[in-house]
DNA sequence: GTAAAATAGTTGCAGCTTAAAATATCGGAT
DNA sequence: ATCCGATATTTTAAGCTGCAACTATTTTAC
């Protein structure tokens, strides 16, 4: 609840990223085409992105986190440790437990007790959550493939490429930071 | 609160899309290379945003969101209503009111009440918010171009064209949904 | 002029999200 | 045997988000 100005005056405490920042800063406002690439490709993102969400409330009345968890249980044959999941799907350990409970009480996914480990619980699909993830995954795929239609072969493999290059870019810009455990 | 599987059976309503759809259909399993592109696509655009969000709380502290109402509020001289602005941060309505109740808070920005038409409220940065913002716009801009750095100016380009048909399919795979308005 | 429809915002509810603090358990060192 | 640090998960507080229902005001139709 402190959003005020003053905050701008934080220290700057990101020495790994001095010599990138004060490079850019010899010719400010020069940023222009890397902001639009970044705009442009947020927009179709979030385009495709919104569509989805949209389109599994309305054919499943799930949400995406939900179909992303059980995609990430999908892959697995004896489902996974919370923390393994959270760490598959990129997001906090508190998110995981409260996706895993709404799904559990839909009967989607199954909590499991570990013997080994009174610590850990395995989460994994039910039956009926398997049958109802390849269904929706099928769909799924449909809808990604429909998006894209319209780019040639050709197009599909350049923007492949061209994105590659982009993590590359910015995996090495960010490393040094979040990424301690590397 | 009825996220059980028998949703799945719901009604399909799209008979906008059957045609995509039956074509797809045909040759089941196909659309592989469309996923991957998807996932490549969201999984750079979610690493910049991350990446973004945290920047952005621990040298400003405060969010995305707040951010982009922001921007929009920059490039206007008197501000904007509020409807005009949950249009072109595409969020609902409701969204709106309470980043503007927090933001008005924080001193950012201000609401003031249209005299032409009692209902309406105008928003504008104040001073401060101004201030503010064009420190954060630039460092945000500066993150940009870090992140794209890797990109030579062709793959840029490349890039860029890429994105700008992506979108095009996109619009004309959606157009018929949600664009009631048109 | 008044009723109905359209428009501008707000509110309530449910869910997603994170960071930080708390809880419980495990494993190793003494 | 016990204490301590690491690990696995939950809880809590704050914020973001959409949808649907609601209030208030303006405009349109008659």
């Amino acid at each position: 609840m402190k959003q005020n100005g003053t905050a701008v005056h934080a220290d700057l405490q990101f020495s790994d990223h001095v010599d990138a920042e004060s490079k850019v800063a010899e010719r400010p406002e020069d940023h222009k085409t890397e902001l639009r690439l970044w705009l442009r490709m947020l927009a179709c993102a979030n385009l495709i992105e919104v569509e989805i969400r949209q389109r599994l409330r309305e054919r499943f009345d799930t949400t995406l986190p939900r179909f992303d968890l059980m995609a990430q249980l999908e892959r697995t044959e004896d489902g996974l440790l919370l923390g393994e999941l959270s760490r598959r799907m990129m997001v906090s350990n508190g998110n995981v437990t409260g996706l895993v409970e709404r799904l559990v009480h839909s009967g989607l996914i199954e909590r499991n007790a570990n013997e080994a480990d009174r610590r850990a619980v395995r989460v994994r699909l039910t039956d009926e959550g398997r049958r109802v993830f390849s269904v929706m995954a099928a769909e799924h795929a449909d809808w990604i493939a429909e998006f894209f239609d319209g780019l040639g072969e050709d197009e599909q493999e350049a923007l492949l490429t061209s994105l590659r290059g982009l993590k590359l870019s910015v995996l090495s810009a960010i490393s040094g930071r979040a990424d301690r455990k590397v």
